[in-house]
DNA sequence: CTGAAAGCGCTTACAG
DNA sequence: CTGAAAGCGCTTACAG
């Protein structure tokens, strides 16, 4: 320090002017406010953990210190020296605009704000193929990137949860759950909700509905399907063609409605398990020249942010897809820290009236 | 380990019971696979780089040692001694349903896939008022949660970006940028977008045309302005109270259609600079019994994936988002790793002509 | 081609 | 109430 003897440029010289481009403002590290104050590293390590033990007058001197010398610690070295990252992963299947989904960005907005709260981050990562194959759902956990794995809207291909319940790391899955898998779970009350679409549609006098729903072995589409079935049995128009799969997406509800109805012109109302199929059926409708709801009333589910702004605004089940990721976040965190009861939660659903639907034609 | 002098159970035991809730399978570190493979934990560490400096056959050993093991490395302690988290930030602004947003969710789209490439992880964050206060949005570098942010979608309160720039920080704006602020950035060509659109309504005989913008700020809305105010000077048309704020959104979109047509019935077309907008618009001329296209003509901006499916489908510039992502990932990266000059890319555009729009009545 | 050692910046018993 | 020391699991000169 004192005698700066100028070292002839090195080989490694270049190599060392390329750092400095990362320099920054040279980052202070506790043994710096430690010395600043006059007290050990230990002793500032426990003033920024907030230990009672350490008295009044030296708490505010290396308070002083943190903020005079700008320091901000270094969560990768707490990291690894305590047991947690305080990082969560949000996992989301892997259809092709899954990043763009309004239903998963409703549920993760609800997720991050309990985050914050609760002072985790949380990184995003869609489950394709690759990524499960190569067991990086594994690594994710397993090389400490994070504490655990908040899963949304894995309906089939949810296997990888297997791997991770077995290893005993945190999981919990989002608005669904399985028969043949013991997993944490946060699941709206699909029951209910479909029973209430139901009576709406059978108030206002449809005696032949048709439904439309995302893929069959969902257990929450099995319990719509069950109340759709006893309905329609009721009414005397049960037919197991009157179900069509519309995949979930917008296409598949579009051409779904085109199957169903050529099968069954009758129908005056459709049934959809989510709100993209409502809006695909609802633009086959207005293609192929029907009126909604003056011809054929339509119903949704999941009542996302856009469907009431379609023409018409569309009648739908609510789903509270924000406290379903606030409440999922909290439980996975809970499991992080050490809960061992399995957990499983049914937040409450209700129908959303609007446009959509109308009185059954010719009643 | 031979003798196990069974310990009266003390006081701090239930804590140490509490731990193994999180044992797992007990993790396997580095020096256990150099005591399995015989070497030091040097060589162990230059296996896991490629370092080629290791013999191939105490590569092939070591890495048997590994896969026998089940060796994972620690991420953490590799990115205490590294430079890097290989962690990247997409902050998103404060707006109520961002994470829901698919104009946000494309381009973090092609993000994530880009930074997956790259070997990178993205966490999401929102820009919230306190956060920026706090100065959170500072520690996410600085008490290394990440290597760099990449902002999406600020027009106003950008401040928070100089900080950032200011201290050297790894910051890259995508699709916005600023006169009074010199960031990396990743842009779409929204002047000749606009050029289309306008040109396609004029040759459709639309001589007295709307516009809806959102805030009046940005450089982006400053660009469609001006293609705007020159087409219809041209057309003799132009008149400032032609332009409506529509804030970006459905809602606001609505009201500004209101708005417009109250003060101009005579409009024929309505231009939004995004699609939410256009939806908005077009859902109060549907509820106010007004017919797109034949009544009005209605065009959009962005070219959201719902876009096509809404009734009528809605002509609209198409924007390059997941693109976009893809680029600005990549640039970011760069600038992490010592990249100095400042970039400013800008993507091309183009018009995707569908049902909204149609030649203008009485014509 | 490989190893011993220092270091990254924290936390946590342990001792006083 | 506070400090010295070990440890978390890696990487990286340095030496041989």
């Amino acid at each position: 320090m004192s005698s700066s003897s100028p070292r002839i440029p090195n080989p490694t010289a270049s190599d060392a002017d390329q750092t400095p481009a990362r320099k920054r403002t040279k980052r202070v590290s506790m043994r710096e406010v430690a010395e600043h104050s006059n007290v050990s590293v230990a002793t500032v390590s426990m003033v920024l953990n907030n230990n009672p033990r350490i008295s009044r007058a030296t708490q505010a001197r290396v308070r002083r210190s943190m903020d005079d010398l700008g320091y901000r610690p270094d969560r990768v070295a707490q990291s690894l020296s305590s047991t947690y990252t305080r990082l969560l992963a949000v996992m989301i299947p892997p259809l092709s605009h899954a990043f763009a989904d309004t239903y998963f960005g409703e549920i993760i907005s609800g997720i991050y704000d309990r985050a914050a709260r609760l002072g985790h981050k949380i990184i995003i990562e869609q489950a394709k193929p690759k990524f499960i194959e190569s067991g990086q759902h594994l690594e994710l956990v397993e090389r400490r990137f994070v504490d655990g794995l908040l899963c949304l809207g894995f309906i089939e291909n949810y296997e990888f949860m297997h791997d991770l319940v077995e290893r005993g790391q945190p999981v919990l899955s989002v608005n669904s759950h399985f028969v043949d898998l013991e997993v944490d779970s946060v699941v709206c009350d699909y029951t209910a909700g479909a029973e209430q679409a139901m009576n709406c549609l059978r108030q206002l006098g449809h005696k032949k509905v048709g439904m439309i729903i995302g893929g069959s072995k969902g257990v929450t589409t099995q319990d719509i399907m069950a109340v759709f079935k006893a309905n329609t049995e009721e009414l005397g128009t049960y037919d197991p063609s009157l179900i069509v799969d519309g995949r979930y997406s917008e296409t598949g509800g579009a051409e779904a409605a085109r199957q169903l109805i050529d099968k069954h012109p009758d129908v005056s109302a459709v049934f959809c398990s989510n709100d993209k199929m409502a809006m695909g059926a609802m633009h086959y409708m207005h293609q192929s020249g029907r009126k909604v709801p003056e011809d054929i009333s339509v119903v949704g589910f999941d009542n996302l942010y856009v469907s009431q702004f379609l023409n018409p605004p569309l009648t739908t089940v609510h789903l509270p897809l924000y406290d379903l990721g606030d409440l999922a976040c909290e439980r996975i965190i809970q499991r992080i820290r050490g809960r061992r009861e399995a957990v499983s939660e049914l937040l409450p659903t209700h129908l959303i009236l609007r446009e959509s639907t109308a009185i059954a034609p010719g009643r």
